[in-house]
DNA sequence: GACTTTGCTTGACACTTGTCAAGAAATCTC
DNA sequence: GAGATTTCTTGACAAGTGTCAAGCAAAGTC
């Protein structure tokens, strides 16, 4: 294994002990020494794999996109029905939203801690724009299967979309069982409305 | 003056200059000893009259809270077609997005942070609570002056119309003049959507 | 097997953080 | 105006932070 590609399984390795503890602690509570000790590593590794604290977290933020942004791909090419694909769609919406809590709530965070921190905003518009093609494709997909056309935008689309699951990853703290099925309700009320 | 009010105003005093610096530099890179840098009292003042951070920043969440859900009252009571409403409802919302722009930063960070600290989590759902009702009498006048009935409950209407407004916060960091003339144009788009 | 490079540990540094306590200053009370 | 109370300042503390450098261990090279 050449050595590039093994300084680059090490900062996955980390970054991925990383993830773990941000999607814990939040972003203003994760120290590097904490990142350290719930990982195989000593502080000072990452160091030396990473410039500095930013830079391991901006790491973090890229690693994490590209496994966030595919999760419903399957779902819009094997679906051959409006129903299915919407059936599809909340099933692995409310599936993430449940296994994968520390995540998103993660997400959320850092989208905030952009808006003061300039060196994460490119990340974290990279990943938006990620996302909002995601929901575009959802959205097309739908509206071929209905034989209709999306009403909105696809920027309109994300934030519409986002906003509803958002409100859901806040309120899974406070009820982890309702919020689901409230989640999946509220999204049935407003997918048929997204195209016309 | 009674003493009881004296403590009261003094409270204010500090909570409107945390307010001041926690919108500039958000929840996770404001300290204590900043806070009372950017005000006229020493950091001791500040033990005086909370009992540690969090009970400031809790303070200040709930001071928030009373300022900003009314902000639509007058439009709401003042217009009398659809049209004169949305007109208002547009303008007052790009304003207070440029105009309090650090405010509303301030405001999902902390909702982000909510998700962490359990203690941010009864005066982070109060609010939403509140902008909920706001925008729902914004709706549901909206419904009247067009003969229609909201076709989304209170929650899933606030979720998507602050979805689209974040995205325009997130953005305003980014590219401050186009944003806000997107947002509103977004919302033109969705409002009709969201009766029946 | 000696030597060099790479990877990692350890401990230290300068600094910031929240918190508190001792005492000064101001205000109030009589 | 003396004494008591409230209000505020100052300085200190312990703990935690990001960062880095010196040195040890391991791996690779000849």
């Amino acid at each position: 294994m050449s050595g590039i590609d093994k300084i680059e399984r090490r900062r996955i390795a980390l970054a991925e002990s990383a993830l773990k503890t941000l999607g814990e602690l939040g972003y203003a509570r994760t120290s590097l020494r904490e990142i350290a000790n719930n990982s195989e590593f000593t502080h000072g590794v990452v160091h030396y794999y990473f410039r500095d604290k930013i830079d391991l977290i901006s790491y973090c933020v890229r690693y994490y996109k590209t496994k966030c942004a595919q999760r419903y791909d399957e779902v819009v090419e094997t679906a051959t029905s409006a129903d299915e694909l919407a059936v599809g769609f909340l099933g692995k919406m409310t599936q993430t939203l449940v296994e994968e809590t520390p995540m998103h709530k993660l997400w959320y965070d850092l989208r905030a801690q952009s808006m003061f921190e300039d060196q994460l905003r490119p990340d974290v518009a990279a990943i938006d724009l990620l996302l909002e093609q995601m929901i575009w494709r959802i959205l097309t997909r739908y509206a071929d299967l209905t034989g209709t056309t999306p009403s909105v935008d696809a920027p309109t689309a994300y934030a519409l979309l986002d906003g509803l699951f958002e409100q859901a990853v806040v309120g899974y703290a406070a009820n982890p069982e309702t919020v689901a099925d409230l989640l999946t309700g509220r999204i049935q009320q407003v997918l048929p409305k997204l195209v016309a």
